[in-house]
DNA sequence: AAAATATTCTACCAATCAGTATAATCGCGA
DNA sequence: TCGCGATTATACTGATTGGTAGAATATTTT
C-alpha cells in the first residue's frame, strides 16, 4: 500500500546535480567506483578525499566539481545499495500468491541483492552517526517499510501454516544480520561463486523460517 | 588443542599498566565505561578524546595517565568483549557429551555473550582497518579459532545425525551474522528482557543447525 | 612537617582534513 | 582563430584532533 511513498523519496535522496552530459555521468561513476571501495574498506571517516584522489590521480576541485561535498558521495553510494536491497520484499498489488511463496522470492532477491552491493548494502549501518540526520531518518523510513513487508509476509505465511518461527521481530533481525554483517566475511574472489552463496546462503534465512521449500 | 595459545596472548593485548592501586583501577574502569558507549555509538574514529573528557568531566592528560593512547582504550574494551564471545566454543577436555550438546550449550553461551557485551561486541569489527594491525592479527587468531571450534562441533554433530545443515562455513558465518549485527537493533530497554531475548535467538541458531533440542 | 611520589591541570603543538578562492586550460561553436 | 563556457589544477584556510611539556596540587612516606 504505501509502496511509492519511499521510492518517491528515493530520487530526492539521490541529487544527481551537473550537466547530465554522458562523459560527465562517466567521471561521475569513476568517483563513484572507487569511493565505494574505500568507503568499504575506511569506513566514511577514515576515507578522505585525499585517498579518493590519489586513486584517480586527480585533485580536490575535480571532485567537488561533481559532488556537492563528501556526504553527498556517500549517500549516493548508500541509498542506490539499501534501495536495491530493501526493496526486495514488495510485490505488485496483481500478485495473488500465497505470502509463504512471495517470501521465498522476496528472499532470494533480498541475498542476491546484499551479495552483489555487498561493499555498500551495509555501509550505512557502520557509522549511523558520522551520516546527515535526514538521510538516517530517510534510510530509517526504508529500513522500517522493508521490515513490515517482511514482516507482514512472515505472519501471513505462518498463519497460513507454511511457515513456522516463534518470534516475528527476533526472526526478522537475525535474517537482517545474516545479510547485513556480510561485508565482514564475504570476498568475492572466495571459494563459491556468488550465485552459490546466494543459494546456500537463501536455503539458510529458508530454514530460520521454517520454509521447507527450496524451489 | 590449541586452547591456552590465544588465552596467553590475551594478557598482553590487553597492556596493565598503571599501579595496579583499586582506587587507579576504579578510575581506568570509569574511563572504560564511558569510552565503551562512545565508541559503540559513535565508532573509533567517531569518537574523540575531548568527548570522553567532557564525558568525564576531566582533560586529556587525566586520560592519559590511566592509558597510552586512545588505541589502548579501545583494544581494551574491544579485546575484553571479543574474548567473552569467542571463547564460548571451548570446552575442556574431560567433557565427553556428543557434540551437538556441547553445542548447543556454546551456542547459548555465545549469544548471552554478545547479548551482555552487545556494545562492543562487534566494535572491532566495524572498523578494522583504523586498528592496529597487531590488534587485528590478534583478533584474527581469536576468530579463527573460535571459528574452527564451532565448524568441527557442527560437522562432528552432522557426522552422528543430530544436526542438518548444507555448507558449513556459510552457516557459521550466517550465525556469526546473527550475533554480530546486533549492534545495529538491539536496545536494552527494549520489548524483550534480556535473558528471553537470548533464548528466542539461541533457538534460531538451532533452527540454523537443524538442531531439535531445545534443552 | 618535609620530602618524595602520584595525580591532574593549563597551555600548547604539529598534523590532518574538508572545503574554497582563484587561476589556468581544454574543447567547441562561430 | 577567437571567444566563451566547461573542466581541472594550484595553493590556501580554518577547524579539529591526538598527543605532550611542564606546572600545579594532592597524597603518602619518612
Amino acid at each position: 500500500m504505501p509502496a511509492p511513498s519511499v521510492a518517491a523519496k528515493a530520487a530526492s535522496a539521490i541529487p544527481l546535480r551537473v550537466t547530465e552530459t554522458s562523459a560527465g555521468t562517466d567521471k561521475r561513476e569513476r568517483i563513484l567506483a572507487v569511493a565505494e571501495d574505500l568507503f568499504y574498506r575506511y569506513g566514511f571517516l577514515g576515507t578522505t578525499l585525499d585517498m579518493i584522489c590519489a586513486e584517480l590521480s586527480v585533485t580536490k576541485p575535480y571532485i567537488y566539481y561533481y559532488f556537492r561535498d563528501k556526504h553527498e558521495i556517500f549517500e549516493t553510494l548508500a541509498w542506490r545499495a539499501s534501495f536495491a536491497c530493501l526493496t526486495t520484499m514488495k510485490f505488485p498489488a496483481t500478485d495473488t500468491r500465497p505470502a509463504h511463496l512471495k517470501l521465498a522470492e522476496g528472499l532470494q532477491r533480498w541475498v542476491t541483492a546484499c551479495v552483489s552491493h555487498f561493499r555498500a548494502s551495509a555501509l550505512a549501518f557502520r557509522v549511523t552517526a558520522s551520516l546527515r540526520p535526514e538521510f538516517n531518518d530517510e534510510l530509517k523510513t526504508l529500513a522500517d517499510e522493508f521490515y513490515a513487508d517482511l514482516s507482514a509476509l512472515m505472519e501471513a505465511g505462518r498463519a497460513s501454516g507454511k511457515l513456522a518461527f516463534d518470534d516475528t521481530t527476533v526472526t526478522a533481525m537475525a535474517m537482517g544480520g545474516v545479510v547485513g554483517f556480510m561485508y565482514t566475511w564475504y570476498k568475492p574472489e572466495g571459494r563459491l561463486p556468488p550465485e552459490e552463496l546466494v543459494d546456500k546462503l537463501t536455503v539458510t534465512l529458508y530454514k530460520m523460517i521454517g520454509l521447507r521449500k527450496s524451489k
